[in-house]
DNA sequence: TTGTACGCGTTATCAC
DNA sequence: GTGATAACGCGTACAA
């Protein structure tokens, strides 16, 4: 109710205590090069007087922010978000913030001056395979060493550090899982091309088909967005096509679940007409009716292993020699939206 | 490749420019205030040293980080993401960047101080039900006061700012809706009971029963989680209670997905056998087999709302008189989750 | 073990 | 319209 007070800073702690600022300063960040007796008067100065420590003067002077920045194409996306939870729960442990950044716009330079070389975040953790990742790199060569971790897919660049999946194999390997099924006429619902992962995943069907000898229609190619929405369109695109596929394969679940909805609306039962993979093995998918087939991709285990990587980078002071580079694997997670063709 | 030289600041600007660097500091922030000529000079010397502005020294001087921290239990849930991803738009329109941070700890003042009181963030965005506001306004008694609006739930005090939905009215809602199907045994799937907006929509729930002359049965009343896991477990509580209800009004999506689910493992069908309203309204409720019927929440709306105040309240300093109360109305969203009664 | 003094990069204030 | 100057709060040589 008081009067809006200045927030107590470290000299006003060290009045209280009676001793020196720098003495303050050391009990903080050193306590082991202070006497046990003046730590004690200072312990009790802190928190006598409320003090906490200004971020902004402490990142002004050691030129570090501890804080990373996410930046990802749409966090309302599950996959995203959980990612985002591990990334959170791995940069608190380790004592960093986490900045969030969607829709990064058309100049990420711009963008990414704004927010790195502005000593608002140390590093990028970056989950947006749209980005150029020259433009990127180019950033580094300014003069500064630009800590970035890639984390969505193969990196054309081999300087970038990465943590990605085999989105390739894994495409494979759930085309395969239908082909064992006996299928042959296998439809592919693709993500949004902008996104690297899409392409991989794209590859890796065709791949399959071809060392499969089975053909690849175009009207069974349908180029979605990686959500609800485009599931149901390629649906109603397959439908159209004048014969139907057995089986499809998603680019990720959202769209798996909108094709097997659009398919129903037209009177087509998954899995009983229809087999349907899906990608990412999202937190409704065991619960879905039919409970989806699906690649699951490692989510925790990426958001976890970026972030360590990155902060390593940080903290280990820019060793621009041995970029890192992680790959994790899918696992595919056989349930019922898939079976034996009739 | 050249070896890391340091980053501009504005002195490089203003020598490059042959100007003072309060000039510089003057053309990027009140550009009408210099004349048309020094002011092309100033661009021009930006772009050829590559300067950025140096936040961490801008927040110093400014006692401003424009940074809003956003507080939610569990940011890989569906309805959190979504909020967050309306918070960052609404936000980074305004120029503010957003923190987030989970699972706050058990001492919200430490970390209070740590995030608000250090420069790091100029508000808070509270969406963590189980946090106690007696605590954080504590804080803002010490004489800082501390931007805060709180987004989940009627809050007990009206001093703190707020923006929730009407949690209980539409809980009442939901369960008429399956009164008004001629349901009259119907059961309930409560949230985590440390979280406020659970106990509302249980209010409103017993209170619709009450009103409809209904009885509420124990058996009848899980206590889950907000997860699919504990939908599973109360269908398995429900199918042990000897009889089973005929209707399901869940605390929100996953629970009651969680709980068709079980229910289908059992032989129940929704909505042949169990009629079952969820709440919340995410992503893929309309793909649900069946599209599952339930309260729609606003939740772009609550986090661009809870966003605007904030900043506002941020901007417009501390207007401690007049707290913003906003109270949004959820949906009935009828889809194929309930049925009459046969 | 502790204190002094300086600088990190910016903006507001006051002169001119 | 523009420049000089001080101050924001902290950490760290260096000195004592």
């Amino acid at each position: 109710m008081t009067a809006s007070r200045k927030s107590p800073t470290i000299q006003d702690v060290a009045r209280h205590a009676n001793v020196s600022a720098a003495t303050v300063s050391r009990v903080l960040s050193a306590p082991e090069r202070v006497s046990e007796t003046t730590r004690e008067r200072v312990h009790a100065a802190v928190s006598e007087t409320g003090y906490t420590i200004n971020q902004a003067a402490r990142s002004l002077r050691l030129k570090a922010a501890r804080t990373i920045l996410m930046a990802a194409p749409n966090i309302g996306n599950p996959y995203y978000s959980t990612v985002l939870d591990a990334v959170i729960g791995e940069a608190s442990s380790r004592g960093y913030s986490v900045l969030v950044a969607t829709r990064i716009g058309d100049d990420p330079n711009r963008w990414l001056h704004d927010y790195l070389l502005s000593t608002r975040a140390d590093g990028l953790l970056l989950f947006d395979g749209s980005l150029d990742t020259n433009s990127l790199h180019g950033l580094g060569a300014e003069g500064v060493a630009l800590p970035l971790v890639a984390a969505y897919d193969e990196i054309p660049d081999p300087k970038v550090n990465s943590v990605i999946t085999d989105n390739r194999l894994a495409a494979k390997r759930a085309v395969r899982h239908l082909a064992d099924l006996g299928h042959t006429k296998i439809a592919h619902v693709i993500g949004p091309s902008r996104n690297q992962s899409t392409n991989e995943r794209l590859l890796g069907f065709q791949e399959a088909m071809r060392e499969l000898g089975l053909p690849v229609r175009q009207e069974w190619l349908h180029p979605g967005a990686y959500n609800t929405e485009s599931g149901t369109a390629a649906a109603a695109q397959f439908l159209a096509s004048g014969e139907l596929p057995t089986a499809v394969f998603c680019g990720n679940d959202e769209m798996a679940v909108g094709l097997i909805h659009g398919m129903r609306q037209a009177g087509i039962e998954c899995p009983r007409d229809i087999s349907v993979v899906g990608f990412d093995d999202v937190s409704f998918a065991p619960y879905y009716n039919p409970p989806l087939t699906t690649m699951r991709q490692p989510r925790e285990e990426i958001g976890r292993m970026a972030t360590r990587s990155l902060i390593d980078i940080i903290e280990g002071g820019a060793k621009e020699s041995d970029p890192v580079h992680v790959v994790l694997t899918s696992e595919l997670i056989v349930r019922e939206s898939t079976r034996t063709i009739r």
